[in-house]
DNA sequence: TAGGCCATCTGGTCCT
DNA sequence: AGGACCAGATGGCCTA
């Protein structure tokens, strides 16, 4: 695996302010099939990885609670050591992260949706979801007799990046904030899900 | 070429 | 203390 070729990697690492070079990122990965960025960073004391000024919302994270504004230093600890740790996180994030994007095909799976010739992205997928409890909801209570507690919004589909995939509206007024164009698979989509559920029933 | 989407890195915070 | 979680930053790929 490349992460343990990563973590055992070499002794280059020089004093306080170390660098470390991820060739392995400029290769394909081998689970997506993408990467291919040189990433350079240096864990030392000045280092930034952002590389630019942080923004309000960084800036109040970075000073919530009891944290000091200054870096923390783990005392007693070397610089190959925080090296090693900073990739042993990065290997746990991004097997965290293939978890969620694991989750998300399975969610993708099982969701009534017009076949595209791409996948659905990860925000089409939550509302297309949200959408299908939302209407399966409604079948249970139209079912028992009861009043429906949502009802859908025609012609006004959307999130807030920009792709929508439709959009429902409750019953007690609350609303999501979203305004962007409905597009026709979008359309199809709530329609499919309509299908399906006439069709399960 | 701009914008959307995504993977990854990173450091702060929360949780066990 | 260490791992999980989170969100910002960055850069690559793709499409209109």
């Amino acid at each position: 695996m490349r992460s343990l070729d990563r973590l055992s990697g070499s002794d280059q690492d020089c004093g306080d302010r170390e660098m470390y070079i991820d060739l392995d990122d400029a290769s394909v990965d081998s689970l997506t099939g993408k990467r291919t960025r040189h990433h350079v960073a240096e864990v030392g004391e000045e280092s930034d990885s952002s590389g630019s000024e942080r923004s309000p919302k960084q800036a109040k994270r970075k000073n919530r609670g009891s944290a000091p504004t200054t870096r923390r230093r783990k005392s007693g600890i070397s610089a190959r050591e925080r090296n090693l740790r900073r990739l042993e996180s990065n290997e746990r994030e991004r097997m965290r992260m293939h978890s969620l994007n694991d989750a998300f095909e399975q969610l993708r799976e099982v969701i009534p949706h017009v076949k595209m010739e791409r996948k659905l992205s990860k925000i089409e997928t939550l509302t297309l979801a949200k959408n299908y409890i939302i209407a399966l909801t409604n079948v249970i209570c139209e079912m028992r007799g009861e009043e429906q507690p949502y009802t859908f919004v025609d012609g006004e589909c959307g999130s807030s990046s920009g792709d929508s995939t439709g959009q429902l509206e409750l019953s007690g007024g609350e609303q999501p904030d979203e305004s962007s164009p409905a597009s026709i698979h979008e359309t199809n989509n709530n329609s499919l899900l309509h299908e399906d559920l006439e069709r399960r029933i």
